[in-house]
DNA sequence: GATGAATGAGCCTTCATTCAT
DNA sequence: AATGAATGAAGGCTCATTCAT
């Protein structure tokens, strides 16, 4: 409120929350109509404010897209912690999979990702927050994988570990291709492959 | 040669030639800088033809990556076919896997591909083509996993096949996006693990 | 003044001006080199203001051209009114003619008229705006009409009155055309004539 | 055939015959399209022969459009002495207004007669081309109007049925932008008041 | 904090016209 | 005579971004 005890570039609570008005909005207008598709006023519309305070909140366009991916992958995150904080890991993941090959809006959040993901194979900026995001994520996900190895994980050699992780990641990446490339997707038949694929990850 | 022969709408061997310049110039074009980030003009440039030139042999720009995705297509079920035609189906499978990891330049392969599922997920006519072409690919696919799972695979049910048709893509787009999301690979151990993963999929 | 009396759409007074502005700069471009012939870019060096804020104030380039036909309506009308009101209604008539044969920027205001109805006569949404304008001017010269005609109008059917209204239209654009077509009209005689038919217009 | 017995520019039957196929072709795209609107591809497709050999009968798109007029002009001059040549020329007359009140194709004469006064407006080859072909219609309309009014007429100065002729073109020319502005005329009562402006320009 | 007027660069696409064959 | 490949200029329109208020 008072500027005087707000230093500079620190944000405050109000700012905060209409910086997540935008994400909100923006998330959904990405989805809708892709990162380029999605214009800067559409956003402010959908947010409920002028396209000009958006630059108050955010530096550019890459910048909200970039908040995006990061609060995206505190979700992540917090889901996975929540599996690890679970009682059977195994049960836990297997329900994930069989989760991902049904959830009905698959397409909607693969069209995000996608849209995230090609933009960053060309946009340095975005590339270091989605490759930091990764790293993070699969750093927890070594976690949950070593959890689900009880014990005999310790025999196992770090890069095997993290192999597994980096793999577990492509699984659901592909799968998320798959809502694009094949729409009409034999979801039980292949959420039984899927768990297949999960059990070996996850198993010595 | 003779006119009576070649109605119009069939294109000569002269402009069949000119629209491989322009899908070679666009795949990079798009590669470096996108589908909305290349500029027809850019295309067009490094066709080494004009702008304007480029609608006598292709409908939009549309039209230009949709025939990118089918030669990439025809691509991949070529190597398909090698693969059966081969002796080993599980060994050059593996072997595939293998090149998927280390490949060099997996990134530029990647960007583009990501640019056309990003697209395809909102563009209607991009996806009939994206869909159309994975729908020819999986067939493909599912005759190869027939081959290496050898004469058990008569009592498994269609759609068990065809499941693993689309986790093997799974896989194999996953491994795409990690070049995006993981550049620093562990190769090795994650190609150890995929192998492990195929293993599991071309066999009963 | 207060942002709930004034909903989003509901153009502010700057706005208003800034459309006038393109108006005129329209007008006068379109007369110059016709509605296909002037571009966006020249109407806004013209108005003063950068080509891409014209769409900040029109949807299109049509919306430009539909608003000039609107507003020569309301001009149109407001004519018709001054002279209802005046003294004599047939001998404001004839002057009008004598006016309309003698002005010597006929042309330009042909021009802008031709190309209006040309572009009309296959630009359906112009179309409408071209009749619905065309309706409202000639409800208010049927009111002309009757009080030129006095007490006797009444025995006359409606349809009488709406034809002699059209046909009113009629010599009025008969005119415009002539001054394309007849550069060199003998206007004196011309008028002499147009006036004889004014007045059998305007009589019983 | 042989160049030698064709002096150049004089064209040949074969140039003439094509050169008439290109006219009705192109008459028929403006119409549908406008002037601007019907690309030459279009004009060469509908003509069956190629776009660029439009250039080998046509110095450019102006010329066409030129041609047109003058072939109109020539078919209404053949329609005037039609009606010189009949028995009762204001009979004749008459039922012209009728035909033109209720002709259902006048929309596609109105549009390119429109689009052709529109670009002569401001294509000062073009309104040359237009003028002239006026300037011969009007010399030909004064006969029929001297031959209307019968001895009488040669009691009139020349400049009075110069301008009844222009009056009369403008009377035909009003009809026709009608059309476009006001689609739902009520066709009987207009011809009537039309009849009624006929008959006063062809009597003293 | 918040607005929205304003810009200017750039993009896809079209088209009249030319020319080698 | 005839084709159609090829060009290059131009045009309508969109949009991220800035800035005065």
């Amino acid at each position: 409120m008072c500027a005087a005890l707000n230093p500079a570039h620190v944000p405050t609570d109000r700012a905060l929350a209409r910086r997540q008005q935008v994400l909100d909005a923006a998330a959904e207008c990405f989805r809708r109509r892709g990162f380029h598709g999605a214009s800067m006023a559409e956003i402010a519309k959908t947010a409920g404010m002028s396209a000009g305070h958006i630059y108050n909140l955010f530096e550019n366009k890459d910048d909200v897209i970039a908040a995006i991916v990061e609060r995206d992958r505190d979700e992540i995150v917090r889901r996975i912690q929540e599996t690890l904080d679970g009682e059977d890991v195994m049960e836990a993941m297997l329900a994930a999979v069989e989760d991902s090959c049904h959830q009905p809006d698959r397409d909607a959040e693969a069209a995000l990702n996608l849209e995230v993901l090609a933009e960053a194979s060309r946009n340095a900026k975005l590339a270091r927050v989605v490759v930091n995001s990764e790293t993070v994520i699969r750093r927890k996900a070594m976690l949950l994988i070593q959890t689900a190895l009880g014990p005999k994980a310790d025999r196992l050699p770090a890069d095997d570990i993290e192999a597994r992780a980096s793999v577990l990641a492509a699984l659901f990446n592909g799968l998320m291709v798959l809502s694009v490339s094949q729409p009409d997707l034999k979801q039980a038949a292949v959420s039984r492959v899927m768990q297949r694929m999960m059990r070996v990850l996850l198993e010595p």
